[in-house]
DNA sequence: GTCTATACGCCGATAGAC
DNA sequence: GTCTATCGGCGTATAGAC
């Protein structure tokens, strides 16, 4: 559900009473600095430190360097996005109802778990993963694509571009969501989830 | 227009055949490598050579340190939106013309100087410039939000908060741009300025 | 697997000649 | 105002003891 750690049933076994995991330590570590103050403001000590480590050594035990830290996470994260957007597809054959499962694993994520959307919605990725595809491109995000294709082919949404009725809709719900995570919006993101639909469904809904 | 340099106005006097205003030339040289590479990932050095300097001495003659190159590209940028932006509401009346006036302004810097508005768009500002305000609260958009008000006041935008009035149409006015800066939309943000006004436009306004 | 200690490079920033 | 030269420091990354 957090979506960072990439296993994440309990541990069967308790080696050691601390630090079973201290690569999945490392990670919710880094992903909370990552989020609030950015790649490049957090040094490997802060986040050696944050997963309650004396220094950067044992860091690189788990990972190659900082930036695999952001990219392991990078993909953790797409990669839960994925098999949730799998199952709601499956549970829903409308594309509004799709489209609405998303919107509600969007705004449940954003009160949830901030960090998760901020690193999603506010960072600049390619700034510090280069090699990563651009969202745009990743699985999670080509599949919600198909379903305003899907959405378009069926008569339930206008007859618009695809790429562009996806970037209408998720426009607003996307810059919703960041003002939420930024604070602007003070409330928490369930209170706008319902409004916030609306405004994005029928900017694109056949009338 | 280009909104970077403050003294828009031709150089009077020619003192030496190049390099009147270095000053100028760093921060157009240091707004191109910020909004494609960031501003981590540009060292001074860089902004230095494509200033036509040799070194990053003569760059600390004109600014304090690095940082303080991107606030004034910061304060310029919004000083020259801020005086478009009373440009357009001293000529239009409605907050509908208003709003329309500055979507044009937007997507026509987005072609011309796509720099600028990668700056302002993409660019995680707050993560390099500390003490700059945060973009909701600086003076232009400040306007904005008001006309957002003065529309609902008057009975053109449907009785909605105004916040949100502002999120759901810039939301969708803002992402449109993005895509296009990013390449994802891949023709001239021309293209896509009066559907995308129209969406936006028709979320908000009162029927 | 975590520690101490240390190496190394890059980059921001300064001093001073011209 | 631009140059050459150089400093200092931070942050990444490694070697090796425990």
């Amino acid at each position: 559900m957090t979506a960072v750690n990439k296993n994440m049933e309990q541990k069967k076994e308790e080696d050691t009473p601390v630090n079973t995991e201290a690569k999945d330590d490392i990670l919710l570590a880094a992903l909370k600095l990552f989020s609030q103050k950015g790649f490049f403001n957090t040094s490997l000590t802060e986040i050696a430190h944050a997963s309650g480590l004396k220094n950067t050594s044992a860091v690189y035990l788990h990972f190659k360097n900082k930036q695999a830290i952001a990219s392991q996470l990078y993909t953790n994260i797409l990669d839960s996005l994925n098999i949730s957007i799998d199952d709601i597809r499956r549970k829903n054959q409308k594309s509004s109802a799709q489209l609405r499962g998303i919107v509600d694993l969007l705004f449940q994520l954003t009160d949830d778990a901030p960090d998760i959307m901020r690193f999603l919605l506010v960072l600049k990725l390619d700034e510090f993963i280069p090699e990563a595809m651009s969202l745009q491109q990743s699985p999670p995000f080509v599949k919600v694509h198909k379903i305003f294709q899907s959405g378009i082919k069926a008569g339930e949404i206008r007859n618009i571009d695809s790429m562009l009725a996806n970037a209408y809709f998720f426009g607003v719900i996307n810059n919703t969501l960041r003002l939420v995570l930024l604070g602007t919006l003070d409330k928490a993101a369930d209170t706008y989830q319902s409004q916030a639909w609306l405004a994005a469904w029928n900017m694109i809904v056949k009338k």
